[in-house]
DNA sequence: TGGCAACATGACACGCACGTCAAGTAATTT
DNA sequence: AAATTACTTGACGTGCGTGTCATGTTGCCA
């Protein structure tokens, strides 16, 4: 019998279910701008609008809070990958790609930045079978990839190191979001940089930058 | 009279010097791993070898420890875009910076994983001017860019887009390494990780990752 | 409506990390 | 070699952040 009825029978009672939510929500804010160590209890439960002890009554350590916003956003993470399918052709399928995760980088930045600093500081929370998953998603795509290229339809390059590409450039604007936003000289990202941000890595990626011979 | 003869005539003595040197090693290594708060004054004399009361004696607080690192690491931030020069061939130049960048990446992973926590994390510590010298020499390369577009030498996109994706792609080796390795299948990223990688990101940023047509 | 479990909360304890102090030793100048 | 300055060091104070405890309150089912 656990202290705490946490799947019992019927799923989460209700107010846990949102007081959970709450907590999460406040804890991936303060994780993403100050860090692990930078981020205190009593900013959590001040944002989550829970007395501090309250928190402590549902997740039992900081870290284990910070567990729980990792086992969220790993499950998202290949949710763009799903554009990448053998049966589409690829400059469709590669620019699809590209909106979905600019997309995302515009609308969930803050998650972004907890995970762009989770991997940063060398994935130490990550646990195995989360990295494995990951590995195991990028390989199944970058089969698709190698289809591609066997088929003639794709230059031949290596399918790892272009996924690469793929990744840095969209979360780029999710993660360094401040640094883009002050060389576009802007004060915030708008929906227009993100446009512009879409034209321009779709047309360098697929064709070059350089003007045919 | 300072308490401490800084910038006494004949520049700074050897004893400080050596010093300083070492607590600024180590301490951009810690803050790199852990950032600014997870970072412990205990460590940082560990690691440099010296007593506590020793590095306070260099260094009034742990701020003027990270600020002294950053003065440091802004001033090679633009080393890389002395390629990109107006009479040079954009190809040619571009393929030079790649090189330039991953190469930093490969031998300063450390300092580039400690500047990418500031900036995610907003560039809190960032200065007024050092913001303002990056936005100077982004425009200043930009410009170049815009000539090589006018002269019909380059395909007409957005020069500072650009310049994101060549610097998200060249920096995530450094920034998420341990990610790429992930995904790469190795425990670390090789030299020859490094050459794929720059070949790939040539090939795919010059010419597009589609067959012609 | 009574009783039980889930939820909420203020006050407290403990440890640790930043920074200080006073007193020492080495280097440099005259 | 004496004096002055630069450097080094162990021991100490203080605040604050994590996590606990005892007690109170609300929701829920018979």
């Amino acid at each position: 019998m656990t202290k705490t009825k946490r799947a019992d029978a019927g799923g989460t009672p209700r107010i846990r279910a949102r007081n959970e939510e709450r907590i999460l929500r406040a804890a991936v804010g303060l994780f993403a701008d100050k860090s692990f160590h930078g981020t205190h209890m009593k900013e959590i439960a001040r944002v989550s609008g829970l007395p501090k002890t309250n928190v402590y009554y549902y997740f039992p350590t900081k870290e284990s809070i910070y567990a729980a916003v990792i086992e969220r956003l790993i499950e998202e993470w290949d949710r763009a990958f799903e554009h990448i399918v053998s049966e589409r052709e690829p400059r469709e399928a590669i620019a699809a790609y590209i909106r979905a995760k600019l997309e995302y980088s515009r609308r969930h930045a803050t998650e972004s930045r907890f995970f762009a600093n989770e991997i940063l500081r060398g994935a130490q929370f990550l646990e195995r079978r989360q990295r494995q998953h990951i590995r195991e998603v990028t390989d199944q795509r970058a089969h698709v990839v190698e289809e591609w290229i066997r088929l003639g339809k794709m230059a031949p390059v290596d399918p790892r190191h272009f996924f690469i590409v793929l990744w840095s450039a969209t979360q780029f604007y999710a993660d360094f979001g401040m640094l883009a936003a002050d060389v576009l000289r802007q004060r915030r990202l708008t929906r227009n940089d993100f446009d512009t941000a879409a034209e321009t890595m779709t047309r360098v990626i697929l064709d070059g930058c350089c003007v045919r011979p």
